[in-house]
DNA sequence: GACTCGTGTAACGTGACGCTTGACGCGTAA
DNA sequence: TTACGCGTCAAGCGTCACGTTACACGAGTC
């Protein structure tokens, strides 16, 4: 009874909107030219801000190395968000297996 | 400085691998058994387990109720691997881009 | 009006990869 | 030898991030 964490209320940010609400308006950067920054083609990073693509490891590596934050960060944003819709959407139902610890009833 | 958490000297273990050395045996279970009560093929958990395929979110999933400890877990099981991976094989640089925070220099 | 930017998005091809199915090799028991 | 369980490999499929190219739209500017 530990490592089962809650889920979290509303779903996760996708890390394109912490992107485009947070970093470019800081930046005072366009999506084009972070996009030649960061060495990945503009409709790439333009679906990933609008939220219709979601990261690779690829690109946190990239977005980890511009904005100092490492790519850990983008990762679990991801993540968060993958975890939170599949477990809303699926009709995934597994029974729980009992590890032999001594008292078996 | 501070999201830049240090890389593990070595690398992170294959999820396959807690579920060969650790589940299997303590559940006393062969590989048909539990991908017949995880509703997954032989052949997919044996790759898991083996390291030659890595853990899809569904799988997460599987593994997360059948033992009891949460998607979560096996997905940052996983993704410690793949940062690890990333970190080390490419050859990605970008340039740090500075946030206007004032101090202009 | 025409021109330039910045943007969103669709179509296409490519490569990576998780998954199933079917077949194979190996060990063990009848 | 035959039969069975187990693990693994190979082929095929579907999904998806990505680049490229192309088109359409809006906001400025001339």
């Amino acid at each position: 009874m530990s490592a089962e964490r809650e889920l979290p209320r509303f779903r996760p940010p996708h890390p394109g909107e912490y992107i485009r609400d947070d970093i470019l308006p800081s930046l005072e950067m366009t999506i084009t030219d972070l996009a030649e920054h960061l060495g990945v083609s503009r409709a790439s990073l333009s679906e990933l801000v609008n939220g219709n693509r979601s990261l690779s490891i690829e690109m946190a590596q990239r977005l980890g190395q511009a904005f100092g934050n490492g790519t850990r960060f983008w990762v679990q944003l991801q993540m968060q968000r993958d975890i939170w819709d599949a477990e809303k959407n699926s009709g995934i139902k597994i029974k729980l297996l009992r590890q032999r610890s001594g008292k078996a009833a």
